[in-house]
DNA sequence: AATGAATGAGGATTCATTCAT
DNA sequence: TATGAATGAATCCTCATTCAT
């Protein structure tokens, strides 16, 4: 998914023969940004030096900076591309989900899947607060914006009361810790590749249910 | 508050004329480590070099490594240290409150009042899952444990159902997520000084009475 | 004047419509020459990169080496270059000038409008000692003998006692030394279209006719 | 006489044995600054790295940045110490020399001395203009001065009319420039060790004596 | 115990030049 | 002829750590 969807995705044409001069730059700029997404994914961006990144990559030193203007540049645009493939991700296992609690129970399910498909995320996306702060404030304000926009329509469909914006502003960003939290806990802690217990997912329900709704079952 | 209680702190006696041998070096490695909460404070960790906080602790650089073995060791205390005044703290505030929801509602205030007086607390809490990532786990941990047997406590006392460990775990995590998540947006992002809105509190007590405790209202 | 007299020069044939082969390349040439003249008059041969150069000239970076063998070689025909246009400058100006002082005072005049009108020159004429240092010596010493000629001509015709060459080429370097040195004073420091100060002109007078100590004028 | 003057200088106690920690670091700086003059004055300042220099006064890089903030640090301190240097040279040697026009020879003449002992200078002098302008700018502002007030001083001993500020100024740019451009072509092109030719100097003298035309003499 | 000088590896970035297109 | 992507060496500077004093 990520893969046909992200940066790395591979244009359609020409996929065989020598590439033109066109796509092979742009196969280059996406080598690099791939090897740095590895990099950072597997060692932080403070080990992410620009050497690393292009032998991964493997080019040599000087050609990084024919793709981006610094080092600063290229790290700054990590949390945007994957956060953007997350958010794209999420959003398509979600639509077509009907119910409230089942449209926010297929989101956690979804960051899950998609982190443990990209484990790379998860660190790019808590040391981005550190190393890219100006682009960690903006994909948290984008993701609560949408999901604001969500829950007040979420509640309106709901023929619940309305809430004032503060209100949904603070929902989203303790449904979004929520998940970040617990995505720390039963992903990044207990390693790739293992299961997300199925109580955690029915708590996170519960309280969701309980405390968002109204009437926890 | 944290000055009397935090390793800054004083001894009480010999407070005057030459300490005893013993003292004097005590009060070096606490020289050193407040400079290296301030300096991590207010510069990250990234840029906490030995030299500058030897030099911020008025020591030579020397002297550094005749306390900490390391700069990666003194890091590592970091969190530690301050995480368990911040507990004294909060633990301090919500002693004497009665009532499930008003304790949560007291900790999340504690929460802030105790992040508005020492601000560094903030960076050190955010940056050490990078770069002390040890310190950082056990810290939440620790804390997990406090909650759960908070949680489990109470429960028991309001009459209700018990929770599997793997549920109240998860729930802790989740408040723990809440209370983090709204410091950045709200105290981090709205910078120092600003007041909590009295909106988020609600928010955050709705969710908590309605969904953990059932009969929201 | 510079501009009709210099490299930069339009060929007067062919100046509309598609140019032949030949001129097209030499016009190319010179588009790199001019860019090479701007950019080191502005910021010195330090920081005259070929790409800064081509940037300049709007030509691509390869296309560099088409027409100069290498870096190094642009920038050693940057002096000989601007010097020969700066020489005809003077040398039609001082052209019927009467009088061996008079000649001498308009040379230092010409030298000034000259550096007013190109001030890129005095960076290259400077710098070129550093940076081209086969052309700056060349430079010199076509001047000096150039200076040599006129003086031993200007002797004879006043009437005086004829001069050795060692005593007409020491003479050579102290005017030369003594033009530029006032430029650096009086231009340089100056600034752009600052006014070269009468007094200066007369004491430069008052020395070539008689001397520090001397009571001519 | 350099060698006992200038910044090479061992201090005078302490010749033997260890010396004192004080001492041992004044030695290093002094070691860099020694040999970044050779380096300069055998390269220029564009080769002028801080591994070479550091390589040559045999400490590791680091090192170099104990006793100077910055490369260009180092480099602005070069024409400052050597100009200082050099003037302290020639005044000892102007001094006990009678006579206006006898007196200006001999600071030709040792100003060639000085150059032929310390021929790094020469580059230091003509280079630090793109290198160092700062430093270069007071350097000649600081040599002019010293020359305005040795004019004045010596026309009105001789009993001479009194000049202007500018028309005194003007004649010290008019003496450095003569003996700098003579310095280049008669010992820096020559090759060191190569003799000044009398009839320089002569021509000097005449032309300071009695101006390009004058009969003085 | 305390100092601070010394080290050298490792960091980001720029550059002249080459060469396949 | 013209292009501009690619190279990798060289640049300055910072740093954690060691160790003689």
């Amino acid at each position: 998914m990520a893969d046909t969807a992200g940066p790395t995705e591979q244009p359609a044409a020409r996929r065989r023969g020598r590439p033109h001069r066109r796509e092979a730059s742009e196969q280059k700029r996406r080598a690099i940004f791939d090897a740095a997404v590895k990099v950072v994914g597997r060692r932080g961006y403070a080990e992410a030096s620009v050497a690393r990144i292009t032998t991964q990559a493997k080019v040599a030193q000087g050609t990084f900076y024919l793709y981006y203007k610094s080092r600063q540049d290229l790290l700054d645009q990590l949390l945007p591309a994957l956060g953007e493939e997350m958010l794209a991700f999420i959003r398509e296992r979600v639509s077509g989900v009907d119910g409230l609690v089942e449209r926010e129970e297929q989101r956690l399910r979804a960051f899950f899947a998609y982190i443990d498909q990209r484990p790379e995320l998860y660190r790019i996306l808590h040391e981005a607060e550190t190393f890219a702060p100006e682009g960690h404030k903006r994909h948290y304000k984008t993701i609560a914006d949408d999901y604001i926009r969500a829950l007040a329509r979420d509640f309106r469909r709901a023929g619940m009361a309305a809430r004032s914006e503060a209100e949904l502003e603070a929902t989203a960003y303790i449904l979004m810790a929520a998940r970040d939290y617990l995505s720390m806990r039963y992903a990044h802690w207990a390693g790739q590749g293992e299961q997300l217990p199925e109580a955690v997912v029915q708590t996170y329900i519960h309280i969701v249910r309980g405390g968002l709704f109204g009437t926890a079952g």
